[in-house]
RNA sequence: GCGAUCGUAGCUCAGUUGGUUAGAGCAUCGGUUUGUGGUACCGAGGGUCGGGGGUUCAAGUCCCCUCGAUCGCCCCA
């Protein structure tokens, strides 16, 4: 189409409403961690490679097919953040956060993956994250998940959105369930898809939510994890549930829900709409208590979860409720000296000014017309019989708005009468 | 990496079985009427029809390649 640059796959110029409602997101999360207590923290858009390679495993392909790899001048390998959690456990380690554990941590921010863009899907995309790190008991897991219900409330997401929750035990757990697993499919294989001949070898776990109707048959029958359960899993999980139950945290339970790394152990969620396409997570996590350990630091429980600002912003109404704003028109740059007062004091007041930089009168109320402004102030000529401004309203219907800006308006102007009179309805 | 659909002015789109100088609305710019409760009037600028190649007397319209978009698959830390 036009020349000159164009946007880079997979990225976003974040515009207008669709910018309010990306920003209503982050203020509700920034909102609700403080009434939990997590700390805001900011660590670095690109880490080590290292950092990311060793949370996600080396082996993966994920390494290095998906992470935005590249070296630094000086030869080393550094990686835009595919994620928060592990820059923030690096930062654990490194910067000694382990005095103040356990620490509940917040933060937002974009994060990066070389994937193919879909609906709610970006190369750069952005996340709120919410972390504890240095606690082992349910109860973390617990307020985790109460902040992530809470923070849906808190932006209307009440339909369509169903928190999702599973255990994968503790090390023992899983480790039996895993071979149980193999065991199972590798009786099956004649019967798997390609894709799951694969993901027995990389991933067996990923065939249990295979959408590959061939898989579904040995899928359903397979064994499932409460089997494997050691008692201390067991007793882990129902102190979770139970708390999310006293929480009146509804929850079903997906004993499908999967996490193929290892450091992976009991609570695993996610809060999946069905409104987003394929892309149905929204709010995703779990416990992670080998990870620190497995990034060269102690042993440190830790649980944490992840959500998709873009995908939350989709499935939340246009911004309500915005402050109160007018344009203001003069005739004659004569009155600029006035107009600028009135501005300010407008302002001082909170309502919102703007003024259209070119155009007559006719085109300046045609465009605050159209950009829906609350109403417009004229400002009249030095002199005029009657007053100094006039207000017109542009509100919609609604009676009670129509009073408030006026009542605004006349409030903030202060004494009418000292910029001259103010025409009566 | 794979598949399907799509790609015409700043934006949203029309463009008939391929046929003369590619259109509309909105936006922009200028003017008229004006002096104000979302649509007054007149006019103007703006497109190598994503890019490249091919078929044809003739292609925005057909074919191939490429780039991009959308949705899905894989993956999803």
């Amino acid at each position: 189409m036009s020349k000159g640059p164009q946007r880079v796959r997979g990225t976003q110029d974040i515009f207008g409403e669709e910018a309010d409602r990306f920003q209503r997101v982050v203020a509700a999360f920034d909102k609700v961690r403080r009434l939990y207590g997590f700390r805001r923290v900011e660590t670095p858009v690109f880490e080590a490679t290292e950092v990311f390679a060793r949370s996600i495993g080396e082996t993966s392909d994920i390494v290095s097919k998906e992470m935005y790899t590249f070296p630094d001048r000086g030869g080393d390998s550094l990686t835009l953040r595919p994620e928060f959690t592990a820059g923030l456990c690096r930062a654990y380690i490194s910067e000694g956060w382990q005095q103040h554990a356990p620490v509940k941590l917040a933060t937002h921010g974009p994060v990066f993956r070389y994937e193919r863009p879909q609906k709610g899907r970006y190369r750069q995309f952005h996340q709120l994250d919410a972390e504890i790190i240095g606690s082992g008991e349910p109860l973390a897991d617990v307020e985790l998940l109460v902040l992530a219900h809470q923070l849906l409330q808190e932006l209307g997401i009440t339909e369509g959105v169903m928190l999702q929750l599973n255990t994968l035990g503790d090390a023992a757990t899983r480790d039996a369930w895993r071979a149980a697993l193999v065991a199972h499919f590798e009786a099956h294989r004649a019967e798997l898809s390609e894709d799951s001949l694969v993901r027995l070898d990389k991933n067996p776990m990923r065939i249990l939510d295979s959408k590959d109707p061939r898989d579904r048959p040995a899928a359903d029958t397979a064994p499932a994890i409460d089997e494997f359960l050691t008692d201390e899993a067991r007793t882990f999980f129902e102190k979770v549930t139970a708390g999310l139950d006293a929480a009146g945290v509804p929850w079903t339970r997906n004993a499908r829900l999967v996490r193929g790394l290892d450091y992976y152990r009991h609570t695993a969620f996610e809060f999946v709409t069905d409104r987003l396409g394929a892309q149905g997570a929204v709010i995703a996590g779990g416990r992670y208590d080998g990870l620190i350990e497995a990034l060269g630091g102690p042993p440190t429980p830790a649980v944490g979860w992840a959500a998709g600002i873009e995908r939350l912003a989709m499935l939340i109404e246009t911004v309500k409720n915005r402050p109160l704003i007018v344009s203001i028109i003069i005739e004659d740059e004569q009155d600029r000296g006035r107009a600028e007062l009135i501005k300010a004091r407008l302002r001082a007041g909170n309502i919102a000014v703007v003024e259209a930089f070119r155009g007559n009168a006719k085109k300046r109320v045609e465009w605050a017309k159209r950009e829906k402004h609350d109403g417009i102030v004229f400002v009249r000529p030095e002199g005029h019989p009657l007053g100094a401004f006039h207000l017109q309203r542009l509100d919609e219907g609604a009676g009670e708005e129509h009073g408030r800006i006026r009542t605004a308006v006349f409030a903030a102007l202060g004494e009418p009468m000292m910029l001259s009179s103010v025409k009566s309805e």
